[in-house]
DNA sequence: ATCACGGCTGACACTGAGTATCAAGTTACG
DNA sequence: CGTAACTTGATACTCAGTGTCAGCCGTGAT
């Protein structure tokens, strides 16, 4: 799922990548996302903006790609629980596997959604990388559907709807400061889903 | 809702507006939204790149000004429809407000929705666009709601589930070239959250 | 009619992201 | 050891987006 480094050169690579992206995202804390430039950050980590350049591809990526795996998280957890058979509590279950994956680094993983929180461009991309797992997760839905299961777009909403959940309950989590239990943030916001749409 | 041009000058502004995104489409259509620059843009509509940059602030709103209106038809829908007591059919409703209000034009909207769909900016901006509807939506659905009407997060997961509907019913209609009726599209997706999650 | 004012325009200059190329240095590996 | 593959930094480039400025033109008041 994590982008497995074999050999000596890709692991090398690996930890470069992790060492610039340390030095920037101290930078990005400190002045603002928008405020710090590539020339920046290249002098910052003591390499030329072409090198900085090659190992992130955009300015976003530098913060965002820790979030990569996610998506396989999600799919591989939805392929470990095959046997439920509840389409909203398979993805509650998958979610939360992502959320502990991510939850990792507690302090780094408040930071980083404070950041993304106030800069636009941050979370444009995070909804872009978020997009790109959904049809991972549409085909888990779908491979144990029975045929009949009503119109295809039902395994699309339901994908969308849960991965939103994600963000919005990872959102509230981080602006508490990361003390509430994510397993009970998943519960409650699921809850939109299965209780009566009015109390 | 939408912007009401009021004063000679403003009405002058909002037709060069649209006189610029009409030429400026047929040239996105045409080319591709990625290779054609602001500098063809102005020499097509013979005007210079200043003035064209001044009317859309990005090149995406070239194309994505058309959704502005949107979030406030929503919004608009939801007061009118305060009466209703079920989140999701409030929500449902609206979107149908929506999907009429964007279908006055049936292909334009699909013609639109094609280069959106294979140009990876214009989704992340209109899914920008999406996520700044969310809180009027929220407002509403809280407006109504009773104080121990669950947790907080509820309105929020609702409104953004709903908002990813609107999207995959109206990609899922512009696949099919806009023939389908999209209050029925709308009703397929929202039996994902209705029928139960395995049939 | 004239004048003053405000907005619109085009020209220009600038910053910064992202791409491409190339020569020189470095490392892996037979 | 030697070569082939990779990495690096330098440089040049395109293009989006911002800001400034002087000139123009319609409007409205005198």
């Amino acid at each position: 799922m994590s982008a497995a480094p074999v050999g000596t050169r890709e692991i090398g690579r690996h930890a470069v990548r992790a060492e610039l992206a340390r030095v920037a995202f101290n930078r990005f804390c400190l002045t603002g996302f928008d405020q710090v430039t590539f020339a920046d950050l290249a002098e910052a980590a003591g390499v030329s903006r072409s090198t900085f350049l090659r190992y992130f591809g955009t300015k976003e990526d530098v913060v965002l790609f820790v979030f990569d795996p996610v998506g396989d998280v999600i799919a591989d957890a939805l392929d470990a629980d095959r046997g439920n058979e509840d389409d909203w509590s398979r993805l509650r279950n998958a979610l939360e596997s992502a959320a502990d994956f991510l939850v990792r680094d507690v302090q780094h993983l408040v930071t980083i959604l404070g950041l993304v929180d106030q800069t636009p461009a941050l979370c444009a991309r995070l909804r872009e990388k978020q997009t790109e797992w959904r049809p991972k997760i549409v085909a888990r839905l779908r491979g144990t559907a029975s045929p009949a299961d009503g119109s295809p777009v039902i395994a699309d909403v339901r994908a969308a709807a849960a991965l939103e959940c994600l963000w919005i309950v990872l959102g509230q989590w981080s602006a508490n400061g990361g003390r509430e239990d994510l397993g009970e943030l998943l519960d409650a916001a699921f809850a939109a889903f299965s209780t009566p749409a009015r109390a």
